[in-house]
DNA sequence: TTGTATGCGTTATCAG
DNA sequence: CTGATAACGCATACAA
């Protein structure tokens, strides 16, 4: 009925010149240049244009001007909590500039991420990687051949913008070594992940400073259930109090805590770090503030320089671009006083 | 360094023709049509193109095919817990299909949607719009120009998939009567979902069955704030029992509840609909378990063949496509007996 | 099995 | 301010 057969009809930009009665470029400024054309023109065109439904073929486009109006953005894992504010936060900052954002899942696996680069490479003017699992050598390759933006790695040369959580978790341990907790746990987050490495060193520093002593443990897997599970392994410890790597670990914690009637924040303290589910747990949990959101919108911010930096023919921008954001403690009611138990 | 100037030198398939001392449509064929060829020209033009780090532009075989070998995905909300799982889901089963997901947010607002799925158009193949919020003429005029298909709304003659809460639903009011419940609350969700209005009416059909005295309410918003800020009104009804529109909403209650000392299932007892954090709440929740990846799954593969049939010129497949998924009930903790309070 | 020629829809360049 | 023309990179019909 809608499509009879071949699908819908896409008018031209020559159909629209025909009825409308002007040329073909004359169609095309009034999309891409109007301001070179009278205003009568425009108008008469545009409502020609609305009339017969015609929208500017994309591929056609990119193919003459070499911009796709398209950027990839791949991360680890849709679903998990941290991704979905950053993915809307760059989507939106990308459609202000006029760029669509195509998503990839990498699945966890290095393997399959660097091949979903590969792909995208031919669909996009750049692609945005938020936490790659990718080795090195590998992203340093692809580096070679797409314009490409990293979030959380460490790759000097390639633009990236790097949440620093280190500020927020000294200032956890302070909080704890403030209620009078000498002993903690911290629960590790993936091994493959740049953020883990740099939490745990946080922690590490702060504890010695502050002359705690700290035992470090992995939970099965770092979500809901591992974090539930690896309870028990914490009461074991002996420790006092815990910090997860990430908020859907602690919020595991917290409910393998109850479970076992362990009553936080009066029998044990937590933290935890992201700030993704931590305000809708009960009680609420003590955490760190990631500003995933500006993450998002810098990572943007910096593949739009870099493909602005390309199209004039200077190659400047050499400079090596980084964008730190640090990430602070907030605080809500999941550390107390010290209690030995 | 990498990208000198005018960024990445992209290899095209003239250059590689070229380089492998064969013709550009020998290039061609080595990507699109290999069986046409001689393995060993196969293998040498593979080699050469992996060398030059080639990729076939998109955008030139899109313009060349008609097929541009990307869908739109649009959402009302990227952060809802609903609909990652969604997207992972319906982004996999594109990838299979040898297509790139653009998603799309809609910000829960129908005019942003439908200006996105306007934009979106000139990109993509066909669009998936999941839980619209745009009215019912704009759906259909977008649909005369865009192969669409809709997810949790009910537009004949639009390709549809949609989730049936409506058993689970009953199953929930079943259990709670069960339970010695006679007198249970509904919190609603947001006004404009369709989902909303189904599962209303299959809570008040078989409350009437039961002989169970239903009131509604509807939180400020239906995020975790609202949920939690119901709380206080759920208890001023009397009623022993609630069911909350999604898993959101129920966290927000439970969080709720607890904060003014209500026991769950204790002292009151919950359900929800979703599925999406019932599993990691404290008790988990008694919920409805929506198949949002099939939903997702569905959702592509409708499109997918929508895509095809107009490939061939037979204008076949003008039966009424609908995809129903039933959402059966899942037993967890926050259902007790009754208890007068 | 492979090469040659053409055109997809658009925009940039150049004329007028 | 507007029109004619060529070319973007690729896939395909056709020729060899």
């Amino acid at each position: 009925m809608a499509h009879p057969r071949g699908g819908p009809e896409r008018a031209t930009i020559r159909r629209v010149a025909e009825v409308a009665g002007v040329s073909p470029s004359t169609v095309s400024r009034t999309f891409s240049h109007p301001h070179l054309l009278r205003p009568s023109t425009v108008e008469r065109v545009s409502s020609v244009a609305a009339e017969l439904g015609y929208v500017p073929d994309g591929s056609a486009q990119a193919l003459k001007t070499g911009r796709r109006g398209v950027i990839g953005l791949v991360v680890p894992d849709i679903a998990n909590a941290f991704f979905p504010p950053l993915i809307r936060a760059a989507q939106t900052a990308a459609e202000k500039a006029g760029l669509s954002t195509i998503i990839g899942d990498g699945n966890e696996d290095g393997t399959k991420e660097a091949a979903m680069v590969g792909r995208l490479r031919g669909q996009t003017d750049g692609i945005i990687l938020a936490s790659p699992r990718t080795r090195e050598p590998v992203l340093r390759s692809l580096h070679e051949v797409t314009r490409l933006v990293l979030v959380n790695r460490d790759l000097a040369g390639v633009p990236r913008v790097l949440i620093d959580s280190a500020p927020g978790m000294r200032s956890c341990v302070r909080l704890l070594a403030g209620a009078g907790h000498t002993r903690i746990a911290y629960v590790n987050g993936p091994a493959a992940s740049w953020s883990n490495g740099e939490r745990l060193a946080a922690i590490e520093d702060a504890c010695r400073e502050h002359g705690i002593a700290l035992t470090t443990l992995r939970a099965r897997l770092p979500d809901h259930d591992g974090g539930r599970a690896a309870a028990a392994e914490v009461l074991e410890l002996g420790v006092t109090a815990a910090i997860a790597f990430d908020d859907v670990l602690g919020q595991g914690l917290l409910a393998g805590l109850a479970e076992r009637g362990v009553r936080v924040p009066h029998d044990f303290s937590l933290t935890a770090c992201d700030d993704t589910v931590s305000a809708t747990t009960y009680p609420p949990m003590t955490t760190v503030g990631c500003p995933i959101r500006e993450a998002g919108v810098a990572a943007v911010e910096l593949l739009v320089e870099s493909l602005r930096g390309s199209d004039d023919g200077d190659g400047n921008g050499d400079g090596d671009r980084v964008r730190r954001l640090p990430a602070e403690m907030v605080v809500r009611g999941t550390v107390g006083r010290c209690r030995e138990r």
